[in-house]
DNA sequence: CGCGTTATGGTAACCGGTGTCATTAATCTT
DNA sequence: AAGATTAATGACACCGGTTACCATAACGCG
């Protein structure tokens, strides 16, 4: 005759209190991982926010529970009393949708499983209140980062903006310091535009070409500048010179490149290339040299800037110089998130020639 | 000797507590405004919140509070009461960037100023996880409502979890409703792509071509049965039909596009045009066509769908069914925020063809 | 063993709004 | 004019987390 053992028996139904409370099917609270841990929510607030003085044990247990009912905190209670939102927002005035979306990839890489969002804000700088709806929009929303797109990234009045609003920024920009003018103090993602423009130069001159015509972007544009900065660098190195005869300047848009291509090759001595300070204009270019019964690149190469879905779908490819704007997107995201001690960062990135089919060797001059 | 008047004189600098209130420059909350109004913060809630039961005195009086001191409710503060967030999100898998961006620009449209933001949230729709992930963003951020893009717009798991979930959601989509399926009852915004191809169909064969090449969509995407369907409707009004043997699918990508186009022209007589079902694929065919010498429109004409950035900036220009965009976000995000009674709405727009160089009238075909 | 320290956990107040319900003022009845 | 009804307002708890501060337990030490 055996005697039942007197350890406690398991209770058939009122059994586990995690069970019980997943039969629920609540969204858990901070509560509730207290109630289930028997903790005060406080330490379970020090747990979710990795505070030092928790015990090992305690922290394991509770962290063992938070995972079995499947507690997130919420972003906005916890917003509320942080004073500060999970949110990063993307400010831009740029017409260019591949850019656009290339940088909202790089920068969600980044952010996704971070528990922080991505809000997008394009705005109109030509408006009067453009300041006021950046200021109302980030001081609104406690945003916990702002990611600056050129051209407004060099808007020296937003910056003072959001310095005054004390929220971490990162610009993206081309402008590496202009040594004359004071350095921006800001974190910023900075591509090399300017090597990418020397090595178009190169590619140009090597191929034999010496008549270049070049279609700049608006001079208010940073790139634009580099740009220019670097393709004349690069033609120095060669010996040669930005040809004013065979330079226009363009708005960075299709029709304006058409125009710029148009005026270029109607000079006397026509130019055996061209480069374009971006891919539109570059485009623009084509169109204008095919109307002109000239060939690509038999008669004419050219050269453009961005690498853009236009750039290796027309016929023929176009040679360009790719950005790497994802990586950009990624890192910028970065800098603001794992903000090590708030250290203002710059981040370059190097640009690099994409040789398609749009150049090749300079047509031999009929010297008589 | 002159006594001064008895009236209340005005105290020099303890003056008017708005003004005190300015002074200390911090952001205003209701607790702020309700005690310069000497009402209770309740009453200002009440006004914030469009509340009948106010008498129009003191809403006036508490208005012209709010206005001076510059006062906005916090978001987060408020949706931690409500229990969601003034976000809507914008959930897509799809790689056109021209689309999204457009989109974007539409749902801004009608965002802007409303104090709603807009969070971008791409996904993973080959992912294990794609679900859970959504439905933990929707949830965890709670939405006020969710724009979905096609294609993830189609998939009926999604649909069924967002309705689990009972977040306000529209679906952007070419299906007006399949007439065998059951009727989708979601909020949606449809485009016409059935229309826009048979005007495409009918422009073709007005042009005098009899033999029409097809590269149509994956069939796993809506757009792509809807746009055969009508390519397919265009031609039988004409008593056509499509050709199997100089139709292929594509992924809606440039190369599949490129391949389709080599496939379809090395046939036995060779058809006078082409419909793609959109414009990457139509610029693969272009690819193609002038790869094999044939000149474009001279010798095949060609028509895309979507009216992208290419479209008009190839040359010859291609001829392309241009779908609103813009305002099918701007009226899919109307129907989340002006929610009349939380109605299902079937907003529809209307293709329209736009003719552009890539199509002229048949070449005549040598007939001994 | 008593004391001061240091770890840890608990309590209350708060972040900036909202809901519920009671209370007061205004208006309508008869 | 008193009582009933309705409109306008306020008191207070609450949304789901946080911090500030206090209480307790554990520990080292003379």
């Amino acid at each position: 005759m055996t005697v039942p053992p007197q350890t406690q028996p398991v209770k058939p139904s009122a059994a586990d209190p995690v069970e019980e409370f997943l039969k629920r099917r609540k969204k858990a609270t901070i509560n509730d991982v207290a109630a289930l841990a028997r903790v005060s929510k406080k330490t379970v607030s020090r747990i979710i926010n990795n505070s030092p003085s928790v015990r090992e044990e305690t922290r394991e247990a509770v962290n063992a529970i938070i995972a079995r009912i499947g507690f997130r905190p919420d972003p906005q209670a916890r917003g509320l009393a942080f004073r500060r939102s999970f949110l990063l927002g993307l400010i831009y005035d740029n017409p260019n949708a591949q850019y656009i979306v290339n940088m909202q990839m790089g920068i969600l890489d980044k952010v996704r499983g971070s528990g922080i969002e991505l809000v997008v804000h394009p705005c109109d700088k030509t408006s009067d209140s453009f300041l006021e709806e950046i200021r109302d929009f980030v001081e609104l929303q406690r945003l916990s980062g702002v990611i600056l797109l050129p051209p407004i990234a060099e808007n020296r009045q937003l910056i003072q903006v959001l310095e005054e609003l004390a929220v971490p920024f990162v610009r993206i920009t081309a402008r590496h310091g202009d040594d004359n003018s004071p350095p921006i103090k800001t974190s910023q993602v900075v591509s090399r535009d300017r090597m990418g423009c020397q090595q178009a130069a190169d590619h140009l001159v090597e191929l034999g070409h010496r008549r270049i015509g070049f279609i700049e972007g608006p001079h208010t544009y940073a790139s634009a500048k580099e740009r220019r900065q670097g393709f004349a660098e690069g033609l120095k190195a060669h010996g040669l010179d930005i040809d004013p005869a065979v330079t226009a300047e363009g708005a960075y848009s299709f029709e304006s490149g058409f125009e710029a291509g148009q005026k270029i090759l109607s000079q006397p001595d026509r130019p055996t290339a061209i480069f374009a300070s971006n891919d539109e204009m570059a485009i623009g270019a084509y169109k204008a040299a095919l109307q002109m019964g000239l060939s690509v690149p038999g008669d004419l190469s050219i050269i453009g800037f961005d690498d853009s879905p236009l750039a290796s779908r027309i016929y023929p490819a176009l040679t360009t110089v790719r950005l790497p704007i994802r990586d950009m997107g990624r890192t910028a995201a970065e800098t603001l998130i794992d903000q090590d001690n708030h250290r203002k960062h710059t981040m370059i990135f190097d640009a690099a020639l994409v040789v398609r089919d749009s150049t090749a060797p300079a047509p031999k001059t009929f010297k008589p």
